[in-house]
DNA sequence: TAGATTGTTAATCGATTAACAATC
DNA sequence: TAGATTGTTAATCGATTAACAATC
């Protein structure tokens, strides 16, 4: 049977930020926090917290509050933080290379092995001490090594066939910058980061208030 | 008084998705199409689309569903695609040089007018044919210049004092590269790009069914 | 006209907030 | 112990889905 995800999505995409809040207030020297106070640093309501952290488990303490490193394992636990990850990069673009260059992905636990593109005048190029190799020897690469994410940063038109290439051979999860919906089997992970729907997003927020002016004059 | 959005997040955020799967309809050469057909492509309900799209109008016909460009159309004036935007980046690192050099942006009308980095190693290169002024600049550059958004791709710990040094400029939206929550004034928009919390995510969906079982045999 | 499909109202579902007993 | 704050259940709010009359 397909796996249904026992949380919901918006709280899994809050579960960053708690991790980065969590981390700023321990570089602070915070021992301890309640879920009023992280609420309020956070714009949360102390309900949504406590409800948040209590879909894995009962972290905090009663007349307490929750110890702010101990949370912030927690968290990092819940994330996979604490696991180590092969990492390949296909395509060396712009985006490609501005993400294999990103120094903290390392430190985190996500290793880049490999960086792949089509491009013969990328080929043999170091990024981040790592040397681009041509497409085809993508597949010789995933028979050989075992990959968990692939970094998908090449042109849409390509993007669905490279990923269907990169399930084939085993990768578990899939980062995609092209700007693509991809269509991929249950148990291979997807996030998208759509770098053209966040600008949009960002214009259409800062045009609203005219935008409905407009409309409602038209009415 | 403070603006209310009229329109939901959720609605909001899907927008851009209507937007690129409609260029991509007319691109296939599709004149019309129903929310039925649209909905199965996007995997929505037909449903959630009528909805969404009468948030700012009624752009369909009943019998006949939605012409496929003219909603296009519809879509990018409420994303505000149909007008020009100056553009400035903060930061000439491995972000702001990627954003500099996106192909699409210009043809969007989001013009690229200057770049500014604190690195004296970055003076004066040129990065997609803007050359890198140093930070000291910006407030000049903001007092003689219309910015309408700013690219913020500064070291998290600047984040803050640069958004506020912008908003001080006149600035009228800020897309925000650094993991941070940025405190703005109300008229002033952001969107941000979290990409480790976008990689966070990815780790924490391939991890999910192994940590439930682990959660689940510790109870 | 008849068939199709929208726009819109009503029903349902899920997420957020409030409340409070449990307990540190 | 008394005070504080969690974990959790119940109430509310908002978003999604279903239904259907309007109409092209």
């Amino acid at each position: 049977m397909a796996y249904k995800s026992r949380v919901s999505d918006a709280v899994v995409r809050r579960l960053p930020m708690y991790y980065r809040h969590l981390r700023e207030l321990e570089k602070a020297g915070v021992v301890r926090i309640s879920s009023q106070e992280l609420g309020e640093r956070m714009n949360l309501t102390a309900s949504q917290i406590r409800q948040d952290i209590n879909c894995f488990g009962g972290f905090g303490q009663q007349g307490y509050g929750y110890h702010v490193t101990n949370l912030k394992e927690r968290i990092a636990e819940i994330l996979g933080l604490t696991h180590q990850y092969h990492v390949i990069i296909i395509g060396a673009g712009n985006i490609g290379r501005a993400v294999a260059n990103y120094p903290g992905f390392a430190k985190e636990g996500f290793h880049i092995q490999a960086i792949f593109d089509v491009s013969p005048a990328l080929m043999g190029i170091d990024v981040h001490g790592t040397l681009v190799q041509p497409m085809d020897k993508l597949d010789g690469w995933l028979a050989a090594h075992q990959v968990d994410i692939a970094v998908l940063a090449v042109p849409s038109a390509h993007a669905q066939t490279t990923a269907d290439q990169l399930v084939r051979g085993g990768v578990r999860a899939i980062w995609n910058f092209a700007p693509v919906d991809l269509a991929l089997p249950e148990g291979v992970a997807v996030n998208n980061v759509h770098l053209s729907d966040s600008l949009h997003i960002l214009s259409y927020r800062m045009n609203e208030k005219t935008l409905f002016e407009t409309l409602d004059a038209n009415k």
